[in-house]
DNA sequence: AACAATACTTAGACAGTCTTTGTAATTGGC
DNA sequence: GCCAATTACAAAGACTGTCTAAGTATTGTT
């Protein structure tokens, strides 16, 4: 509902940012996009073609867990929760973005 | 030569840190690859099929411009020049990118 | 009654990086 | 003198992940 931004950038930051939205507790998958909309000052666009693709797959890899249950409105919702494998995932990846955009601001920012 | 990292991260920033690299002056390709690894101490590892496809792009864009010459080490090689249009898309791009991050580390830092 | 917001799903398009393979000349080590 | 590593470019195809778009269904607002 905001960026026309094609975010490229989004690519393999995604994955980091549910992580940590999750590790605050369990949220349903339109919660975790409007979090991190939020959060961002939307900076950072989450599309549902892109969130729930990314819930999947994560959940494939052990990094989280759904059930269904309700959300704050009282509608039906699938609660992801971040399982131990999840945890560790996420710091791993916190570290590597740290790593990887300090890396990048030696250039960029150079001079 | 070092990171075994997928950097499914470096979508998207590849084309600013090329841009950059060429702010300072033509450049070879290979040349542009090596700065970049330097530069980010090892951490941003640029491949040669990332590279060049990159470069291709960016020239067909009218971001850069090429022509044949010499390397530092008298061999043939492809040098590579900013237009003024990549140094308008340098400037945003740099700025996306800033944003983008600003708002990645809202919340991946929170708490 | 119409529309916006909530909540999820899925197919297919698309972009960009990576793997791999190839060419070719030069440099360095043993 | 030979073989490996380095320099330098090229290009096909695989792969991954995000986006567009369309759909379902319910609830709240005007």
């Amino acid at each position: 509902m905001a960026a026309k931004t094609p975010n490229t950038l989004l690519h393999g930051s995604l994955d980091a940012l549910i992580l940590k939205t999750l590790a605050a507790g369990p949220r349903h998958g339109y919660a975790i996009a409007k979090y991190i909309e939020d959060a961002s000052s939307e900076t950072v666009i989450v599309e549902e073609g892109s969130l729930y693709p990314a819930l999947y797959r994560m959940e494939r890899r052990g990094w989280l867990e759904a059930e269904w249950g309700e959300s704050e409105l009282g509608r039906r919702a699938k609660l992801y929760r971040l399982t131990r494998q999840g945890r560790a995932q996420l710091a791993a990846e916190t570290a590597a973005w740290l790593q990887f955009v300090a890396g990048v601001s030696k250039i960029l920012l150079a001079q």
